[in-house]
RNA sequence: GCGGGUGUGGCGAAAUUGGCAGACGCACUAGACUUAGGAUCUAGCGGUUUAUCCAUGGGGGUUCAAGUCCCUUCACCCGCACCA
């Protein structure tokens, strides 16, 4: 009987004490390999079992590949700084100094016990004076090359937290910790000038083994948006201001502009008579916090300041609105407004009864050579006492059609209705609605044969009563033509695509943003959007009036936080208003013990550090920059310090660096893609052009484990507790080895999974029954034939599967594997060592012990990794699925290889295929070798 | 609304990339060994009217052949969300 508590404690002792893992880094004789994980902050409730499956992933690799010859780095610490570890401080009444050293304690005994093959003399936190003298060091050259700054800007505030919080920081409007409301406040706040690195670590995504998913977040997330800056004079004035608009072929269609509530112009432009209303708005804007923005986003607001600009393309006087839904900090914090062609503006031009201009033209059909022109109305008129519409069912046409005709020389589009409908129909008495943009339909008459580009105008009527007069249809006609008055479903009995597109414009009328050709547009007539987008841009160039520009929606990093338990910022504030920075020798700037580091009224707990932050510098008296760094700054390097975390001159040594870097493989969750996986590319990117870092992105290849959920399918944690699962408690009942092989079996490392009691248990059978063979003395120094095969597939598989992070699949064949070992009763002691050899990085404490069973007394974790002979893995003789008509019918047994006429002759002596065949045509027999035999018949 | 993903037995899942759907495991059923079985071993296990036919969320298509490719539709999950 299979010992797990003695057998798992006693490797692990043995692990202990013989340093078995600590990596020579300084060997470069083998190749290397570094596989990291997201290192864990130290919370308090310990180790939960998304961290035991990632981690199991990259131990099994660590194994695999030290096995395999690698040399391997695979280190573990700390993420023990930052809000996260402080509020946990704070709601269990700790103090995070020693509370956090308590809770790494208790990590690490939880991660030793499960096993994990980590170099613990690597080990490292990012609290840790020694650790965050460097962070500070980076945070020097930062600001020394102006990525790092101290500015006056609009932030997310969080009065709850007391704290100012990073864009990723808040969701929907709450804070990521806790929930609370955040609302913008503008303060003077230290930034990283992430922007600065967007086209850098934009592409530098293309290159990256990562998750598609996360690549095109971080894609998202940057808002690459190429456009142009155009120059709007301010009327009457000297005054003018730029726009950002990915649209600058729509600049004719601009018939006014909007500038954000906050923007630098809107005091000095406002007219007296609007300057009350202006105030106003801006005293609302202010005062609304993000979620209330968010929220209330359905229906635009906005006001009038009194003031026109000039299009600059076409004189045109537009006026100037101040609105929310413009805002600050993307762009230049104003935009031209085109209703015809954009959605918001469309909704805002409606609301507030503001000019819309279309400049381009939808294109129905298929456009042709030849095209003979015509101007054609479309008319609906809708009852509102019926709630129908009016159409015409022609009987040659067999279908519906609204009112429609040409248009005369000089009649407007309305007249032209009117006259076409009391024609059609003989009603007089209906009131206009509202008109179509107009659309340019091309389609062939084949009674004409001739092809035709028509320019097409809705318009939509309601009928105020049913007064008629007499139609002007001739005989022939009114036998084919019948008026019917429809409801909107019935609609989709219009037989025209030009029809059912005008019906549907009509009665849900929006901005068009699709492209065609250009109208009202001067020199861009004609143009489809992206050539008209290059001579817009070109024209404005040519006058000096706007350039191409190209935007992003990243923000700068916020990066400091009111809050005690951070590294604290390397910098002192001079009396003559100057920014002093620390000398190295200075560092690490040590963070003060203090009893009391709650934050209060958005005050830094750091200020009541009076000894602390009160300095004196060459006889310049000075505070200290009381506000904190961010969770996300120690992490953001510290797989560089991992290589070389003693070194005391350096962040690590250069040659190292050289060596190990890039992490070869990354394992965490899927929450850090935009923040940690962001923040750390754009330091190392930075730490590439200082130098430093080798290489521009520092992990090769990426990849996310799933949630592991409760038993009942949801999320593990408070809400259900009782379905929590404790990885220790796992541990305790039925081993390390069974939780890794579990976590392992349970489905794709990427995939969400439920937890289930019965597969816990089930693991923990499997490692008894593999125990037992070599328990009961099955391993003999014999021959077995038949093994022979299964095992060469179970090492090729097991190999790939372990590279691929297949784990499920490459436990599912050792389960055959040992399976096949039952039936014979026995396993040749060649092949035990093999499959302890694969088995061993996924259950290391089994495979230590069978190991030790089977004669050996040394670790098996630099033993060679086993090898495989494809010859051996190849059938002598196949089965061959025989189709006929697609369906299968029989297998047949053929030797590996046969011939293509060997096969169809073995099929079609099938009794059964004959039975299917007979009496019919074959018509033909498609045969791929190997595979299989479809034999088709009529 | 936009972007990404998922959907296969009672359950977790496989499927060499277009070639025998359901490997492996759980649960379940039967048998063996047992004083006993929540241990172990052996066998069975998608449904069905069982020499048949139906089955990979639904509908349609391409193909000799579709879980896999194309079109369409539904459901759930995860991002982003007035980004001009």
């Amino acid at each position: 009987m299979y010992n797990f508590r003695k057998t798992e404690k006693k490797w692990q002792e043995y692990w202990e004490k013989n340093d078995t893992f600590r990596t020579d880094i300084y060997d470069f004789s083998k190749p290397k390999y570094y596989v990291l994980d997201m290192f864990p902050y130290p919370s308090g409730v310990g180790l939960h079992t998304g961290h035991a499956e990632g981690y199991t992933a990259t131990d099994i690799i660590a194994r695999m590949k030290r096995m395999q010859g690698y040399n391997v780095l695979h280190p573990m610490g700390w993420d023990s700084f930052g809000l996260p570890a402080e509020q946990y401080a704070i709601s269990t009444g700790n103090h995070p100094n020693g509370f956090t050293e308590k809770n790494i304690e208790t990590f690490r005994k939880q991660l030793k016990s499960l096993g994990f093959s980590y170099d613990w003399s690597k080990e490292i936190s990012t609290s840790d004076p020694k650790y965050y003298k460097w962070t500070q060091w980076i945070f020097k050259r930062l600001y020394n090359d102006g990525l790092a700054k101290y500015i006056d800007m609009p932030v997310n505030w969080c009065e709850e937290l007391g704290c100012v919080l990073s864009n990723d920081e808040v969701i929907n409007g709450r804070s990521e910790r806790g929930g609370y409301p955040v609302i913008r406040k503008n303060m003077k706040q230290w930034v990283m000038d992430i922007p600065k690195y967007a086209e850098v670590l934009l592409s530098g995504l293309d290159k990256l083994d990562w998750p598609e998913s996360t690549k095109e977040i971080q894609r998202n997330w940057i808002g690459k948006s190429v456009g142009a800056e155009i120059t709007f004079k301010v009327a009457n004035t000297n005054k003018e201001f730029i726009v950002f608009t990915t649209r600058a072929d729509t600049l004719f269609g601009a018939t006014y502009c909007v500038l954000s509530p906050e923007h630098k112009l809107v005091d000095e432009i406002t007219t007296d008579s609007q300057r009350e209303a202006v105030d106003k708005y801006k005293e609302i804007a202010s005062t609304k916090s993000d979620l209330e923005r968010t929220e209330l986003n359905k229906e635009k607001t906005g006001c009038f300041t009194g003031a026109y600009a000039i299009n600059p393309v076409n004189g045109r006087k537009i006026p100037i609105w101040i609105a929310d839904y413009v805002l600050a900090t993307y762009g230049t914090g104003a935009i031209m407004a085109v209703p015809a062609h954009d959605e918001r503006d469309y909704e805002f031009a409606s609301k507030f009864g503001l000019d819309i201009i279309p400049v381009l033209q939808q294109e129905t059909g298929i456009r042709r050579e030849k095209e003979s022109f015509k101007n054609i109305i479309v008319a609906v008129i809708y009852d509102q006492n019926s709630d129908k519409y009016l159409t015409i069912n022609w009987k040659d046409k067999d279908g519906r059609l609204f009112v429609s005709g040409t248009k005369k020389e000089n009649e407007t589009d309305l007249e032209c209705a009117i006259r076409e409908i009391q024609e059609e129909t003989g009603y007089t008495n209906i009131n206009f609605v509202r008109n179509t943009f107009p659309i340019n339909h091309h389609y062939f008459a084949y009674n004409k044969n001739k092809a035709y580009s028509i320019n097409v105008v809705g318009l939509l009527f309601e009928l105020v009563d049913d007064t008629k007069v007499n139609t002007n249809l001739d005989e022939d006609e009114k036998d084919n033509f019948k008026i019917e008055w429809v409801c909107k479903e019935q609609i989709s009995e219009v037989i025209d695509e030009l029809h059912s597109t005008v019906f549907c414009n009509l009665i849900y009328p929006k901005a068009y943003t699709g492209d065609g050709a250009h109208i009202n547009s001067d020199f861009l007539n004609g143009l489809g959007k992206q050539e008209a987008i290059d001579k817009m841009i070109s024209w404005l160039e040519d006058k000096k009036i706007g350039s191409k520009k190209v935007n992003y929606r990243l923000r700068e990093w916020i990066f400091a936080r009111q809050r005690y338990w951070g590294e604290p910022v390397p910098v002192v504030h001079l009396e003559d208003g100057t920014i002093k920075l620390l000398d190295d020798k200075d560092l690490p700037l040590v963070l003060p013990v203090m009893e009391d580091y709650k934050s209060r009224n958005g005050k830094a707990p750091l200020d009541n550090a009076q000894d602390w932050k009160n300095v004196v510098i060459d006889g310049v008296k000075g505070v200290r920059e009381t506000s904190t760094m961010p969770g996300a700054a120690g992490s953001s390097w510290y797989f560089l310090r991992y290589i070389d975390p003693h070194n005391e001159n350096a962040i690590a040594d250069e040659e190292l660096l050289k060596h190990w870097m890039p992490v070869d493989l990354y394992i965490g969750g899927p929450e850090h893609a935009v923040g940690h996986l962001l923040y750390s590319r754009f330091w190392n990117n930075y730490l590439y052009d200082k130098g430093i870092s080798p290489v521009k992105e520092p992990f090769e290849r990426l990849v996310h484990q799933g949630m592991i959920l409760g038993e009942n399918g949801i999320k593990m944690g408070k809400r259900y507790p009782e379905f929590v699962i404790n990885p220790t408690d796992i541990v305790n009942s039925h081993g390390a080895d069974a939780l890794r092989l579990y976590e392992m079996f349970m489905g794709p490392l990427e995939a969400d999974k439920p937890w289930s009691s019965s597969g816990i248990d089930a693991a923990k059978k499997f490692i008894d029954r593999i125990y037992r063979i070599f328990e009961d003395g099955k391993v003999l120094d014999k021959e077995n034939k038949k093994l022979e095969k299964i095992y060469h597939q179970t090492i090729k598989k097991v190999t790939s599967d372990y590279e691929t992070l297949n784990f499920n699949t490459a436990i599912s064949q050792m389960m055959i594997f040992v399976n096949a070992v039952y039936k014979e009763g026995f396993l040749p002691r060649e092949y035990a060592f093999g499959i302890v050899k694969v088995l061993s990085p996924l259950c290391p404490h089994l495979g230590e012990e069978l190991w030790e069973m089977l004669g050996n007394n040394n670790t098996i974790a630099y033993e060679k990794w086993p090898t495989f002979d494809e010859n051996k893995i190849v059938e002598e003789e196949v089965s061959i699925a025989v189709q006929v008509n697609g369906k299968l019918r029989d297998t047949i047994k053929v030797l590996q290889d046969a011939d293509k006429s060997v096969l169809e002759n073995e099929a079609l002596n099938s009794e059964i295929v004959k039975k299917w065949v007979d009496g019919k045509e074959i018509v033909k027999i498609i045969t791929v070798p190997n595979r299989i035999v479809n034999i088709v018949v009529k």
